[in-house]
DNA sequence: CCACATTAGGTTGTGCACAACAAAGTTGTA
DNA sequence: TACAACTTTGTTGTGCACAACCTAATGTGG
């Protein structure tokens, strides 16, 4: 077994690339990457709304927002229009075209869970709050970065 | 809480940018990637190997690591010579700088550990284990995918 | 030996991620 | 009303990922 299949990061890595690779699957025949797809169930749900609120949701910034959704623009799935009460604002909102994927990518997540081996709606609650919790607790990492002590003997664990 | 919070893969996709984030604050001063670092890892571990050897670990294509391999050529850590009983396969090895960045680095995972929030090896093991179970079903689900049968009613779950 | 398939690695093109920066609009305040 | 600070979005440059393709080297059957 490769040494990197003992650390935690890589069990992550290597789980999220794979799932995105499911996902290409999946959504190749309407030529929509994983991250397009994250964007239009959270317009599907939530609705129209600006790339600061986009941005929010999925945790990514405009660098990546802008080239993606005029891909998604260009694709004739969504529409970019500056809010005329404040001009710097832009509503991202889907076409009729972009509705309609709703209907016909049904089968996706469908897919996903009964592919996923996860028995239950418990046992992906379980992982889905496991996650959330390293996930909070790298930001604190992330934002909070300790000053590094040479001799530091933290508790050792394998992340 | 945004929609795609509920969905598996949206947690792993969060939890792997906001780790891969983690470590770029550790690994900045080496001018690191995380892909980089555990591709330094892997040497460290089981010694100088081939690209391909490599690839498998990391479950990354030649694609992937040859310009990422250049790159670490480039900054010093790595060589790349072609074997002479095999002129195709590229071996790649450690530099003496290369190998002092295991001891230089041997903060970075007491870091990732002690932030993780994880209590203990045993909860890492776990969250391990179901990442990789994971792992497994996704590359099923990529390999094999199930001609889309509209009605389908599969078993739901959040995945 | 020769034609062919196979293998290893590299190249090209596309799409995220993200840091750093730029530009335009809005707001608060002197 | 000026104008500096702030907000929102976009742009640029670098580095993965990965599909598709290419080349060189090796192996294999005849």
């Amino acid at each position: 077994m490769p040494a990197v299949d003992h650390l935690v990061c890589f069990a992550l890595y290597a789980a999220n690339r794979t799932t995105t690779q499911a996902y290409r699957v999946l959504l190749e025949p309407w030529n929509l990457t994983y991250p397009q797809y994250i964007a239009l169930v959270t317009l599907w749900t939530d609705g129209d709304q600006s790339v600061t609120s986009l941005g929010e949701a999925l945790q990514l910034d405009s660098g990546t927002l802008s080239p993606m959704l005029a891909r998604m623009e260009a694709a004739g799935y969504v529409t970019r229009t500056r809010r005329s009460a404040d001009e710097r604002v832009v509503t991202v909102s889907l076409t009729p075209r972009g509705t309609a994927l709703r209907t016909e990518l049904a089968h996706v997540p469908r897919c996903i869970a009964a592919g996923s081996g996860l028995p239950d709606v418990d046992s992906a609650r379980e992982l889905i709050d496991a996650l959330h919790q390293l996930t909070e607790a790298m930001k604190d990492l992330r934002d909070h970065p300790e000053p590094v002590i040479a001799a530091s003997r933290a508790p050792r664990t394998t992340a």
